[in-house]
DNA sequence: GTCTATAGCTAGATAGAC
DNA sequence: GTCTATCTAGCTATAGAC
């Protein structure tokens, strides 16, 4: 077995970066094969199911992120609530550079990515209302009140995103993180 | 002259529609002829500039549509305060079914869209803030307040709308207005 | 596993008859 | 103003050498 030239994880590093900003339709297999350093062909190698098989490992890479990253912070009952909720929403805003990146959900959820994915962004945005949930019910919440704001807090990030892309204003995202943190008042 | 085959209005409600729903990269001219009954020769002879100019002439009769069924609802002093909001929300509500729908500015905010068309879908946004903001002032709202309060409305309807499609949960953005009628507490 | 080269198709756009 | 027919460039995907 000859080795990889580009690693799985620069490589995947690179798909998502462009399905993120460019969405399904918009991002070409050019553009997948430089932002990865790869040729088209070896692209196809190592994705024998194409563009879309593509987008799927990027959505399935980055639920594995959601899951160590803000899942897992949230519950982990060693940190004090308050020092919890801070990481995870420091973890997220790194990961939307500060408001300047697209959701990936967002990016797939035209009809041709809809139509293709609904099951994992489905299954993904269900990934973010359950951590917020449990986190609101570990600090004392009802189970309907952490619902509700479980809810809104994937709304807040979602549409500060939309907002702060379209207004070119990466700091009503930056304000959004704040908002929620103070919502659940610790 | 010879009379159009199709008006402006439905010619506009199809393409409106293709845009909506797939994005301007998913959009292609075969599917805009088709929305609008057109071949597709004659759409060109209507936009000569093309798909953008389609897409462009869809933003700018969205902007009207605001204007009159959001900021002059919003404005219009001579119904009770109370009332405004709800005929402004069941107008938003109705436009984008009932959160079924994607919202233009979202559609048209991946790369390609927002390289063409940042301008506008920042004008637009503006508008829909400048109208909730001058609303909420006039209710007795600081600036400050009312302007905080106007973008939370944005986000909210943004933000629904994404998780309403992500999730197949329309009642996410039928709940979400219900929650902004609530935040201005009147 | 990666590459060059290319197949096969569809995209956006145009020419010219009516 | 609308249409059929067509151009060219770009797309996804594959073949086959190394």
């Amino acid at each position: 077995m000859r080795p990889q030239k580009v690693l799985d994880s620069d490589m995947i590093k690179g798909l998502t970066h462009v399905f993120r900003s460019k969405g399904y339709d918009g991002a070409n297999l050019s553009e997948l094969a430089e932002a990865t350093n790869l040729k088209k062909a070896s692209l196809y190698h190592r994705f024998p199911g194409g563009k879309q098989e593509m987008a799927k490992t990027v959505l399935t890479h980055i639920e594995k992120w959601v899951e160590v990253h803000v899942l897992n912070e949230l519950k982990n009952e060693e940190v004090a609530p308050k020092k919890r909720l801070v990481q995870a929403l420091y973890q997220i805003d790194s990961s939307y550079n500060g408001g300047k990146e697209t959701c990936i959900f967002r990016a797939l959820s035209l009809e041709s990515g809809i139509t293709l994915f609904q099951q994992q962004i489905e299954k993904g945005m269900q990934q973010w209302i359950d951590a917020f949930e449990s986190f609101g019910m570990s600090i004392g919440l009802s189970k309907d009140k952490a619902h509700e704001l479980s809810v809104q807090t994937l709304i807040d990030i979602q549409g500060s995103l939309v907002v702060a892309k379209g207004m070119n204003s990466p700091n009503v995202f930056k304000n959004a993180l704040k908002k929620i943190e103070t919502r659940y008042s610790l």
